[in-house]
This record gives structure tokens, C-alpha cells and sequence, in this order.
RNA sequence: GGCCCCAUCGUCUAAGAGGCUAGGACACCGCUCUUUCAAGGCGGCAGUAGGGGUUCGAGUCCCCUUGGGGCCA
């Protein structure tokens, strides 16, 4: 059975970048019938950020990728991890290593100095056993490394990449159990997915120089490694670079703060990086699971485009169904201070059928439809000067504004007959009205149609509106 | 610097494991619809990094160069 995981350290918020890799993880088990399961990676106490899990299990859950087990803490395993290295110390895959950060420091200054690279010279790996056994006895501080194998290439294939091949002598012996007895991200995450059953890493390509660590430490504990895909990294807009926060947003609940929809994000990270083929775009994260195939995902690292996920955001919105929107919005009218009660909720609904097709977020709502909610409007100067700066014009609206009350329907097909047959009567074009109304009801040059609005808003709000507007603007003029 | 990975429009990508006039989407630019803005419709701009091979035929396979990225410092 297809196990796979999602193994996040908690040092921060859960960024773009690995919401994808949990994504193409649990795509790959659902469209297997396996398992996905998340692990935290919570043994360097020194990077630990509080707050962190909570951030990416509500981030997971907000984008729909729910695992199937866990999370699982590997501070809660250290034990184990010691165990294991222990293991590897008897099978003499490893060894302890009692050479003090100072003489590290100074072996590497020295090889800096002589121009080579810098790394640890094995002084330890040639002390003899009892020798090991007795410093180890004597309460000597030490390490466990690996004992990298320097005759022979280690070699592994990606499942997206190929055959990939490293000489041992390139490599490093690795730290495994540090000398405060705490495992390396390297022993715990091996150890973890060997016990855990996982059958497949899925994990950001920036792992592939230590993969072979990994592939080394599954031979020499004698186990069947899991296989491995690599995924290619998010690049920054600029194109240079790992994607970070001075790019703009980053971390997924950043995201949804500003008002993406979930599907939308899935969605557009879903397309960084593999396509069904084809013309798909628009794909939900059920269809994913039937498309889903790990052979079509890319090598190369992909520019997070924020464009195209704002038109994919815009997409989603449009095509919402209403009251679930309805319940989307209310949170960022809260935000933005704007009190709504359970009567505004059909007002609500009646502003979101005119401006889910104008939004690319939904954080621009309450600006927009600010109007709704209050007569203290900002009227744009420039709508101003171009659509209202006659006297005439106040006089003709003022005169427009009586015959409101002469509608016996207040529907947009009895307002926009209204108005046509008040501009035929005044010899003016109904634009010469239109604009200028619609700058005085919600202070804008640009926006919904003039009649739905003016029937979502009512008559006497209308009335209000205009009459307000024309004595404010009349003598500011 | 050493090692590793990658390379199709500006960006995301398609071209089932050689047959193409290199397709779609975002962005951009026109036109259209129209009371403005959106949305929609129609159209346009734009790409196989360069050089060698293999082949009747190369975006697809091989090599080199260049460029980008990652890891270790």
C-alpha cells in the first residue's frame, strides 16, 4: 500500500512552496488508495517557532489536503533515533567521533587557509573500538557519524530525474546523533520513514545532495529504501531565487487573509510544476486526484506568477455559489469594520451578485461596496470634474431624483425606463445622467450596472443618496 | 570554489517514449458588446538558449558551451 508523507519543520508559517509538496503528496495517495500521513520535524529546539504547527494543520485543513495520520512528533521519538544510531555504531556503519568543536573550528580555518575545501578529516573513524568504548565509558563528549563509504559510488534513481550518481569520496561522514544526544534531520527523517512504512518521498529538490546519505543509511541498517521524487523548487517573480517574503506573500494563511479562495490556490500551485495535459486550467482538487500522475510532473523550477493566480482567483469567485460567498465575505467586512446583522444578508447577497465578477480578492469587497452601508461617500475628483461640474447638471438630477417616487415598481427595467424617458424629455443623452448618478451613489466612475445597483439599493436609499450628494457637492462648487 | 539538478513565448505549460504551420492559459495590445468597469466573444504580439552530432526527418536522443537554480561551506 502507497504510504507518503508531508514532513514540515515547525520554524515558521507553512509556505507556498511546501503546500504544493504536500499537495502532490496527497494527490499521489489519494489517486493510489494510500495513506498520507504528516510528521513534524521538531528536533532542532533551537529553530522551533511556536505557533508553527497550528499554522500549517489550519493551513493544510483550509486547503482541503486532510491527512490520514499523525502528525507525528519526532521530539516525541528521540529514544528511538538513539537506538537506532547505536544500531549503526554495532553494525560499523558509523562511529563516534570525540573531536571538540574546537579543534573542528581550527581544521577548518586550516583548510580554508590552504585553499581546500573544508569538511571534517575522519580522524575518528580509525579509532579503535575499545579505545571508542572506553572515552564513550569515560563520559567523554561525542557525536555519531556515518561512515560514508569512499571505494564506491552510491547510486539512486529519481523517479522523476533518472539515474543519479555520487562518488563516496565526495561525501561527507555526516553527524547523526549530535552530542546532546538529539538526532540530525538526516538519522530521524531515515529512521522515521523506514518505520513509518513509507513507500514514497516526495520532497523539494533541494534535498537531492543529501539523498545519498539517505540511500546509504537504508543500506547499511539493511532496509528497502522508499522510492524518491524530487520536486522542483517555486522561484521568485524575478526569477532569481527560492520564492521569499520580500516577494510579496508566502505563506498560505497570508494568502487567504488577503481573500484567495482555497480551490483557487490548489488550483494555481497545483499548475506549478504538472499539467494534466492538454488545455485544462481549471481543475478541482477532485478531478486532481482522477489527472493526478507523478510521471507528468516537471523537472524545472517554476515562477510563482501572482497574475495568474489572481485570475484564477477571479475565475473561482465569479462561479461561487452565493451564499456560500455570502459566508466567505462576512469575515472581511468584519475586518474592515464594517458591521453587517442578519437582515443586511440579502442586501449582502444582492451586492455579491454585482461584484463577484469585478474582484480578483476577496479583501477588495468591502472598499468597493463600502456605499452600501454608509451615505458618508468619497466622491472620486475626477469623475467630478468630468461627469458633474455643471449647474445644469445638479438641476437636471435634482429634477430626476422628484420623479423616483413616480415608480410604482422599483425594479431596473422600470428605473432604466424612467431615466430614458426622462432624457428624451430633456433632449439629453441618458450617459449625461447615468454617470453622474452613479459617481453620487457610490462616489465611483466605475462599477456595476447603473440600474441593478440603483434596485439593490432601494429607492430610498437612492433618493437619499443623490439629494445628500447634490447639496454636499452644490456648495463645495 | 567543489558537487548536484535544470533548460519550449515575459510567465505557467502542451506536443501519449522522433512526423509540427510548435497548441493552450496568464499578462500585454487591438476590435466587439455596452451607461462606466468588469465578465464574455473575436483577433494580434511572442518561444524550442547556442554549437556540434545520430537520423530520410530532432523541441523530443547523444556530446560540448552558455545560462539559471540547489546543496556544502
Amino acid at each position: 500500500m502507497v504510504r507518503v508523507r508531508f514532513a514540515p519543520s515547525p520554524t515558521g508559517y507553512l509556505h507556498v512552496g511546501g503546500a504544493r509538496t504536500a499537495l502532490y503528496n496527497w494527490l499521489f495517495a489519494r489517486k493510489n488508495g494510500g495513506r498520507f500521513i504528516l510528521r513534524i520535524e521538531d528536533t532542532d529546539r533551537t529553530r522551533y517557532v511556536p505557533g508553527s504547527v497550528d499554522d500549517i494543520m489550519e493551513s493544510l485543513r483550509w486547503l482541503g489536503l486532510v491527512w490520514d495520520e499523525g502528525p507525528y512528533f519526532q521530539s516525541a521519538r528521540i529514544q528511538i533515533y538513539r537506538e537506532h544510531a547505536n544500531l549503526l555504531l554495532e553494525k560499523g556503519h558509523a562511529y563516534r567521533c570525540f573531536c571538540s568543536p574546537e579543534r573542528l573550528d581550527e581544521l577548518r580555518k586550516e583548510q580554508m587557509a590552504r585553499g581546500l575545501k573544508p569538511g571534517y578529516d575522519r580522524k575518528c573513524r580509525s579509532l579503535p573500538a575499545e579505545e571508542s568504548s572506553k572515552l564513550a565509558k569515560e563520559g567523554k563528549p561525542f557525536v555519531i557519524r556515518l561512515k560514508v563509504p569512499l571505494d564506491r559510488e552510491i547510486v539512486f534513481e529519481d523517479y522523476l530525474r533518472g539515474t543519479i550518481k555520487v562518488k563516496g569520496s565526495e561525501l561527507e561522514d555526516i553527524i547523526l546523533l549530535k552530542s546532546d544526544g538529539f538526532p540530525t534531520y538526516h538519522l530521524a527523517n531515515v529512521v522515521d520513514d523506514h518505520l513509518m512504512g513509507i513507500t514514497h518521498v516526495m520532497r523539494a529538490d533541494e534535498w537531492i545532495p543529501s539523498t545519498p546519505y539517505h540511500i546509504f543509511m537504508y543500506e547499511a541498517f539493511g532496509w528497502e529504501a522508499p522510492v524518491f521524487a524530487h520536486l522542483p523548487v517555486i522561484l521568485a517573480p524575478d526569477g532569481k531565487g527560492k520564492l521569499s517574503k520580500r516577494h510579496g506573500a508566502t505563506s498560505v494563511l497570508e494568502f487567504r487573509k488577503m481573500g484567495i479562495l482555497p480551490e483557487a490556490l490548489v488550483n494555481f500551485l497545483a499548475l506549478l510544476g504538472w499539467s494534466p495535459g492538454g488545455d485544462r486550467e481549471i481543475i478541482s482538487l477532485e478531478e486532481m486526484i482522477e489527472l493526478f500522475d507523478l510521471r507528468k510532473v516537471g523537472k524545472r523550477g517554476s515562477v510563482f506568477d501572482f497574475n495568474k493566480l489572481y485570475w484564477m482567483n477571479s475565475y473561482y469567485i465569479r462561479n461561487k455559489d452565493l451564499k456560500e460567498l455570502l459566508v466567505l465575505s462576512k469575515p472581511f467586512y468584519q475586518d474592515a469594520g464594517i458591521e453587517l446583522q442578519e437582515k443586511d444578508d440579502n442586501t449582502l447577497l444582492n451586492i455579491l451578485s454585482l461584484y463577484r465578477e469585478r474582484v480578483k480578492t476577496l479583501s477588495e469587497l468591502p472598499a468597493v461596496t463600502k456605499y452600501f452601508f454608509t451615505d458618508d461617500i468619497e466622491y472620486d475628483p475626477e469623475g467630478l470634474k468630468k461627469h458633474l461640474s455643471s449647474k445644469e447638471k445638479f438641476l437636471l438630477i435634482r429634477e430626476f431624483t422628484k420623479t423616483l417616487v413616480e415608480i410604482d415598481s422599483f425594479t431596473k427595467e422600470r428605473i432604466e425606463q424612467k431615466l430614458r424617458e426622462f432624457a428624451t424629455e430633456k433632449g439629453v443623452h441618458p450617459k449625461e445622467l447615468i454617470h453622474p448618478i452613479r459617481i453620487l451613489l457610490t462616489g465611483k466612475t466605475i462599477g456595476p450596472g447603473l440600474f441593478e445597483l440603483m434596485e439593490v439599493l432601494g429607492r430610498e436609499a437612492c433618493i437619499r443618496k443623490l439629494e445628500r450628494g447634490i447639496s454636499i457637492l452644490e456648495n463645495a462648487n
